[in-house]
RNA sequence: GCCUCGGUAGCUCAGUCGGUAGAGCAGAGGACUGAAAAUCCUCGUGUCGGCGGUUCGAUUCCGCCCUGAGGCA
């Protein structure tokens, strides 16, 4: 008996869809595992599942936090797992339904997030960016901590600024953290299943350019409207995403509608291919492709993978 | 019919005072451990419209043809 399903891939492959349909059949219960749709007010652009979608089938993690406020990797890490086993208590299969890669695989593998972050140290470290520039901000880095150094490009300041942080935080390279061998996929737990929805990239970015123009004609720009409106800042984290980021563009009449929808269509299909590198690393995923099979046909194959298992352990 | 300006990478174009060519966009591949829908790295051979001519050598000069835009009749 599968214990917890986690279903990946890229965006517009229909992941919302099969978790409910997975849901339905086998008294599950849905995680979102998306960095967006935890935001309230962001409904449209981050193509969170409407209550009718839902099909009254519990969802977590969706509408939990204001804009204004941060949300991390270990806030999902911890969130998640608790309901993952909140869940499974009640003796129902949550369901993992996400594309934001980095979380899935903290709910996997590994992954401690126990050195705390400190905004303070960080900002002093883009202070020093800004002063001193990109090769000496690598260069402080190379004193304190060369094998993360050596491991990350000059200009990823983001990356170095957080390996500095950790260090001044631990006192220790953030390289040793890490684990020596980086990028390890340990075995899944056989009670886990994990599943990968895929198809041909033409018929994935066909389906973003078409999603992304439904999500102009269901109201992105007038759902953008209203969060600055309500005094949401244009720079907030969440409305530098996708969708928001280029419907900011055509409120302030930085482009045009038509090539905001194009720049939006693009960035879509660049960060669909982005997941798509990150799942495809991941050998611990059974892929389905979804032009190959519909939907229901992926649905029905998985539920008989599930009660296979079932019978073989009673 | 005549004149002018074009026809070069999937698209928009640059360029070669004759030694077989390069940008932007699009696209592809990759990385990723507290911002991850973020951040970052790498990747450009294409009958230079066709056929002839001149030349050691033509995408570049010349002629004809095809084709697009505009102008004159």
């Amino acid at each position: 008996m599968k214990s917890l399903i986690i279903i990946v891939g890229p965006t517009a492959v229909g992941k919302t869809a099969l978790g409910v349909s997975l849901a339905k059949r086998l008294d599950g219960e849905i995680i979102s595992g998306d960095s967006i749709q935890v935001y309230q007010g962001l409904n449209i652009g981050s193509a969170k599942p409407t209550k009718e979608e839902q099909e009254n089938i519990p969802h977590y993690l969706l509408d939990i936090l204001d804009p204004r406020e941060p949300f991390t990797v270990a806030q999902f890490q911890k969130m998640a797992s608790e309901r993952i086993s909140e869940i499974q208590n009640r003796g129902k299969i949550p369901i993992v339904v996400g594309g934001t890669g980095l979380y899935i695989r903290s709910l996997l593998d590994p992954f401690e997030f126990n050195t705390n972050s400190s905004t303070e140290i960080r900002e002093r470290w883009v202070g020093f960016l800004k002063e001193r520039g990109k090769e000496k901000l690598h260069q402080a880095l190379d004193e304190r901590d060369p094998v993360s150094a050596e491991r990350l490009h000059p200009n990823d300041t983001r990356r170095i600024i957080r390996a500095l942080e950790v260090y001044d935080l631990t006192g220790k390279p953030f390289s040793e953290q890490r684990g020596n061998h980086d990028y390890e996929y340990p075995p899944l737990d056989p009670s886990i299943l994990y599943i990968g929805l895929t198809a041909p990239r033409e018929v994935i970015y066909d389906r973003i350019n078409r999603r992304c123009e439904e999500m102009i004609h269901q109201g992105l720009l007038e759902e953008t409207l209203d969060l600055l409106r309500d005094g949401y800042d244009h720079h907030l984290k969440p409305l530098q995403s996708i969708g928001y980021r280029h419907a900011i563009w055509t409120l302030t009449g930085k482009t045009t509608s038509c090539e905001m929808l194009r720049i939006f269509q693009r960035d879509t299909r660049h960060f669909a291919k982005r997941q798509l590198t990150w799942f495809k690393r991941d050998p611990r995923i059974q892929w389905y492709d979804t032009v190959l099979n519909n939907l229901s046909n992926i649905a029905e194959g998985i539920c008989k993978t599930c009660r296979g298992d079932e019978s073989r352990v009673q």
